[in-house]
DNA sequence: TCAAATAGGACTATATTAGTCCAAATTAGA
DNA sequence: TCTAATTTGGACTAATATAGTCCTATTTGA
């Protein structure tokens, strides 16, 4: 199917609500409680965009995240990878080839599916945080 | 995640494979044996497409499949909703709703998935059989 | 030293997708 | 008229991916 997942999903809505609270710090409940986002999830994904560099954070007592670039650096398209792994519309489309198709061979759609996929990241690399705000 | 399912996959391989052996009937049997195909699968997959009108089918001995469209008739986006159901970024995304959304209230991203849906929905819209034969 | 917060591993549950099994109906041809 | 080739289609199982939960450790400000 053509989806996004919750995970991105939550994502976007968490940058928004970061990016719209004006350097002040913002925890993961605060999140979680005005945006009904089950917690638990939602700071794994805050942890992974802090890891990717897309968030700061600040442990302990007061503490918090804010943005760590701007919104308009912030594209969708990464966030997809990040959050879900590389977009693949068919397992023969992975940039690491970590599945083999086993069809391979009788297989005579590739070339017009890589197309496709190519078409199709273009429209995520093209969006990026501050078309959601 | 964004991808194609297996469904549409082995339709789009059938169908190719179809518009090449120009009017011969084709069977599931050999559409399976040459594209390597699950067999049960494949005929599942087929009987919808001549339930959809795509194919034209004949049963008993010699019978087999034919194409009931010409291939720049057959659209990709078509091909998607019927064997894999309406494509939906989110789950609000449905044309029916049957799916509601737990955080319709506090959501503030819907009409910006719907233009992302609408762009992607767009780049399956372009594509026909024809561009894969 | 306590409470508020992030960090993160391990696990479970749910949903979706892929694939299989079986029996029935149809039909051409021997 | 019998048989084999074929489509038809329901019911089921298996595999995989996604979503969500639980628990404990670490950090830090007051």
């Amino acid at each position: 199917m053509i989806r996004i997942s919750k995970k991105v999903e939550y994502a976007l809505m968490a940058l928004k609500f970061i990016s719209q609270s004006d350097n002040k710090l913002v925890t993961a409940r605060e999140i979680s409680d005005t945006k009904k986002i089950p917690y638990d999830l939602l700071s794994k994904i805050l942890q992974k965009l802090k890891n990717e560099n897309i968030l700061l954070s600040n442990q302990g007592t007061n503490g918090g995240y804010s943005l760590n670039k701007r919104t308009d650096e912030i594209y969708l398209f990464n966030l997809m990878n990040m959050l879900d792994g590389d977009i693949a519309l068919a397992d023969c489309m992975h940039e690491t080839k970590e599945k083999e198709c086993s069809l391979e061979d009788s297989c005579s759609i590739k070339s017009e599916v890589a197309k496709l996929q190519k078409e199709v990241e273009d429209v995520f690399k093209n969006k990026t945080i501050s078309d959601f705000v």
